[in-house]
DNA sequence: ACCTCATATGAATATCTGTTCATATGTTAT
DNA sequence: ATAACATATGAACAGATATTCATATGAGGT
């Protein structure tokens, strides 16, 4: 008995898997959102200010001197992170301050940076 | 005594937590490649293979049919994943069977989802 | 040999997203 | 109020990348 498949040319062949793995698949809305996660992880700009901040909180001047961007581009760049509400930040007079939001972010970056340096020589940087 | 600025233009504010920081930061190559890391972890049709792999070892057929995706397309991201060393493949006969590359990856991808779970109403699934 | 099925891949397209430039907002000092 | 500085933001552009379509490869069966 075969299913009727819509995009897929091809049968399925273990139809017992998908249907265990279907079963435990996170919903559609949870998985959107983790790998809108990581696509703000994902971009070398704001990865640099997310490292950065693993240090110390910085105000938007220190982070474009230190990593030679201009203004424009880190403010940019911080408001997505701050939507994604991976930063926050607050304002001392002219001065805007900003750091990591929580702990959870420091950690996923961690493990990230730390799979990187063992799994080192073979990972590919570019395309 | 100002420094040089480049691209920054407006005044370095903090030097001593500017050189501080400085120092700390992972070189150029680690951030690179961590950034490209996420990046594969980062695409909707990627993340919802790997989430998929995380409960078994799947072929592209049933991939395919499973997350309801053209075999092409399947194929295609599979491929970057395999770039990635996100993904181990191995043939059996005319099917290709993928699973994760190792436990590194399961963790970083659970993190993620958990960090969605718990700081769950605020974050947003699409810019 | 051929045909069929599972998978891979090249090229073209369409969409998205990072960066820049110009300018606006908000704060402090004069 | 005006000037100076730190930051934010809209619009335009450029480059990247996901998806589709057509086709190639590779393996098993007849």
């Amino acid at each position: 008995m075969k299913k009727q498949l819509m995009v897929c040319d091809c049968n399925v062949i273990h139809e017992d898997v998908v249907n265990e793995v279907k079963d435990k698949l996170p919903n559609l809305d949870e998985l959107e959102k983790t790998a809108n996660l990581f696509k703000v992880l994902a971009d070398n700009t704001r990865f640099k200010i997310i490292t950065t901040l693993l240090t110390h909180e910085m105000c938007v001047c220190d982070l474009s001197y230190l990593l030679n961007m201009s203004q424009s581009l880190v403010s940019h760049q911080l408001r997505k992170l701050r939507k994604a509400r991976l930063v926050k930040h607050r304002r001392e007079g002219k001065v805007v301050y900003y750091s990591l939001d929580d702990e959870h972010i420091e950690r996923i970056v961690q493990y990230g940076l730390d799979h990187i340096r063992e799994s080192g020589e073979g990972f590919e940087s570019r395309d």
